[in-house]
DNA sequence: GATGAATGAGTTTTCATTCAT
DNA sequence: AATGAATGAAAACTCATTCAT
């Protein structure tokens, strides 16, 4: 049994780290790796800059920790949503684009393709990591759909290697559009039309149908 | 007979300006705005720092003038390329798809939107910059190029507001590859194959043909 | 038994502040507050430049905080010294000018006179400060003493409102020859030997007498 | 006979060195040494700042040449208007402080005490060179006025060596107030005013009478 | 003689990191 | 475990001075 002087509640320092990733999260996302200070990320984290030290080695540790760590959950999410398709491929697609813009519209983890982009550069095996963990997977997963669909007669046999970026461009872009341009142009991208859209042309277009062009 | 030992310094009055703009566009391009040091640009375009204050009076205004002037060349060869549309639409946009590959190839101002999606957020006005000029006068132009396209009866009738972004992102993503983690995955992304891809796919999406999804 | 070896630092808090205020004056009393490196006040108040922005956002609203505060106990001083005046006028007058030379000798805060007059110029709120919380109010004191004077039929009648500078002007000669060409002509000015020879002067200048000149 | 294609007229080279000078003056006189920028001078000059050094050797030997300039003027004006003293001691003083006012009004010369007092002790020469032509000839110059007073029984035995700084202090006050805190309090010392009652103060003090104190 | 582009040393300022408390 | 005062290295920026033109 615990101590019975203990107060009633306390910060438990398990939620510590956590709580300073999403802290650090949100702050990278809005000013970027440089521009944000330290003293930012500690403040928005309830906690002093010292603080941090305990729990992350340096800056550039967190950043990366960062990085990983807001990776999992999206992963995991996508992994998810994809695992037991049934019915026709195009429904499945379909509904993997669409699922997109609610996910963009909430987390600050929709940040992390800004961050990566703008930071590749200076931070290879962060680079590195994202290509392996998120790139080839998420390539792979696409490929697969379009490979299940292509092997049913449904979508025309179009280069496997490549179709993933074709598919996920437009989402990237809305996802990036948020945090960027987005910011001072609220109605100039609408994320949920561009993804029906999307879908729309990008079913029209692997779809086989009976005249060619 | 005058001292043969080259000269500290020489005037440079009117290309400077220039060649500065240049080698900070690849400094800022390869590290981003904050990890440049003017050191490095100073350096990179062969004067001292003091120099550069010559003509931008801070790292800030210098930033502002290599996104602007880096544009011009882009807007105006973009622009041309398009000009006088003749023969099929489908030709008119496959054509200009397939020209992009080889436009990101050479220079540094692939990187701008790296840069601008990176800095959008510290740099309000070069946000609206970009948006006015490059993105409003992109989606536009693709806008009239589908609008032909659906006048003369050969494209579908579709959301002209968002099938800018839908014909751009694949190009845009390109780019961002290029400086970003295309820096440690040599053939994840071929910019010939995608865009070959991107244009079979758009064009079955968009073509009318008897036969509905 | 812990480590013998002097800490790199040690927590100063509540004395730092007065501690670089003063290393701050003495420092602009010798050099004045362009020349003076922040790197001398810090190596003069034991602690790093970095230290100095603990306190003070700039160098400039140190300047202004060092004038501000070393004026406070000046003030406290004077209006203490003088409150409760009894006896002759031309008594409490003498007393007041002949106490002039010892507080000029010790205090750095002596320069500030010369501070002001030097950087006035360039720092209009100081010199407002310096005007309403100093000029004025030492400007009224010694109008009111010799007012007093006046109405006890022991001085003349007298311009009250310049009355003021002619009592001071020998005064401040005092404390800025200190900080300026004293340094270099130690015998020139004896600031005893001239308040003593200003009180005769202004005493007998101020005195009624039967024979007018 | 010169060339008779020469332009009417030119800059004469032989005038630069004074107009810099003058330039120079008003400069420090506004900023101080340290504040100006040699291209405010050089500007307010009319010429560049490469031209100052084809005259200066240096900022600070410009500084020193402008101050020894400066009094050149003030000093010969100075002795003049004493030379030849005719008439009562007490109004040859008289005059010699009522002309004061005047002097100080116009030229910019008279922010050279303002200079000397913020710098002494950055320029020793200059302020050695300030001391031996300028603070002891003009305390000769009045001790040798008020002993002739003494001689001639008009004044009483005061202390020579002190008198000088008693009856100049007030006037230096006025010129030190005009380049400093005057700027910002136009009503709150009249020049004139200000030596009026000085002249009543000082030859009350000073002048023998029947009645002591 | 005059210019002004270029220099480079010097100074302020910032901020990630350390460590006594 | 947490703090935050203190550090010190790094970087932007300034400006007196130089020198090719």
């Amino acid at each position: 049994m615990r101590s019975t002087a203990a107060p009633r509640w306390r910060r438990r320092k398990d939620d510590r780290p956590q709580e300073i990733v999403e802290a650090a999260l949100e702050s990278f996302a809005e000013r970027g790796f440089a521009a944000t200070r330290l003293d930012d990320i500690a403040r928005r984290a309830g906690v002093t800059r010292g603080t941090l030290y305990l729990y992350f080695p340096s800056k550039e540790d967190l950043f990366k920790a960062v990085i990983r760590q807001s990776l999992v959950p999206i992963l995991s999410r996508a992994e998810q949503s994809i695992a037991d398709a049934k019915g026709p491929t195009a429904e499945l697609l379909a509904r993997l684009i669409q699922s997109f813009p609610l996910a963009v519209k909430d987390g600050a983890a929709t940040a992390i393709p800004k961050l990566i982009i703008a930071e590749a550069q200076n931070f290879p095996d962060l680079a590195r990591f994202y290509l392996d963990e998120v790139v080839s997977r998420g390539r792979a997963l696409i490929a697969t759909i379009v490979r299940r669909g292509i092997e049913r007669g449904e979508f025309r046999a179009v280069d496997l290697d490549h179709v993933a970026y074709c598919v996920m461009a437009p989402l990237l872009l809305t996802a990036l559009w948020r945090h960027s341009l987005g910011l001072y142009d609220a109605g100039g991208l609408d994320p949920q039309a561009l993804c029906r859209l999307h879908v729309d042309l990008l079913l029209h277009g692997l779809t086989v149908r009976k005249g060619a062009p």
